[in-house]
DNA sequence: CGCTGATCGTCAGTATTACTGACGATTGGA
DNA sequence: TCCAATCGTCAGTAATACTGACGATCAGCG
């Protein structure tokens, strides 16, 4: 398996391959999965930071995310407008916006965390149940 | 560990987090062992495919890519223009391109994919050598 | 042989996503 | 009081991949 080979690799062998696909794989199965709680899988996340640590600067939820404060920006407007959550003035910082959940986003997270773990759930279901916390293990210790 | 918790979910244990930034941090591995090629990881992955099938159509290249024909046009003009592959009428079917690599061609597939294996390794440090095979494996079973 | 439907490569247009760079407002420290 | 830094915002840009259409070509059927 390991001696001097020089055979023709595979495309399907390949790691980018292996993760372009899985996760396109899982965003089909979040859309159908979030789709009656109208939002993707992306707003999940922000909710789910959001339900983490409530009161948070948008710079921060950012952070959190992983992406930047410029695409936040038009990110929180979509989830303001579907009422899932509120920004207001910080009132010892004017610069600040404070990001919270409201109820009804409170109660979409929930229900959506829920729909979204189905959705993991049916990616893994080859997997057995120890293989499937293994994965989930060593994707954690690949990214620290 | 599975009854009826209710905890707040945390971002960077779903599935979809982990995917992507592992998805992230291989590019960036990529990017940088494959710089002196002078291709990108997409640009890999076609040359692999020409590789394992010599003279295919554009069409069979970009399905074998796992993208559609459309995107195939330009990534060829590209790889065309660094003279990593060549377009040929088809003789018998002149609908078709031949696509083939150039000599060039082959010896970049080789070297790049080289190059791709250490990033691969790089990315799975933190794993051991039974560990990698287990999540290459699972992967490649999510994938069917 | 002549039609008809399908296929191939191409291109224009569009949508998505995320970035850079700049701006005004604001803050906190020198 | 002044200056550098921070925050949210927006315009512009770049990368990517799609849809829909087009002409050229092919294959099958009558």
């Amino acid at each position: 398996m390991s001696s001097g080979e020089e055979g023709t690799p595979e495309l399907s062998a390949r790691l980018g391959y292996l993760f372009k696909h899985a996760a396109l794989r899982l965003e089909e199965l979040h859309r159908e999965a979030l789709a009656p709680y109208g939002i993707d899988g992306r707003e999940l996340g922000v909710l789910i930071v959001l339900a983490g640590a409530e009161s948070s600067s948008q710079h921060e939820v950012a952070q959190r995310v992983g992406s930047d404060r410029t695409t936040m920006v038009a990110l929180l407007d979509v989830l303001e407008r579907k009422g899932l959550v509120s920004r207001q003035p910080h009132p010892q910082d004017r610069r600040r916006n404070v990001v919270e959940l409201t109820e009804h986003g409170r109660a979409t997270v929930r229900d959506a965390t829920r729909a979204s773990d189905a959705a993991e759930k049916e990616l893994l279901a080859p997997l057995s149940v120890p293989e499937r916390k293994d994965l989930r293990e060593a994707l954690r210790r690949i990214n620290e």
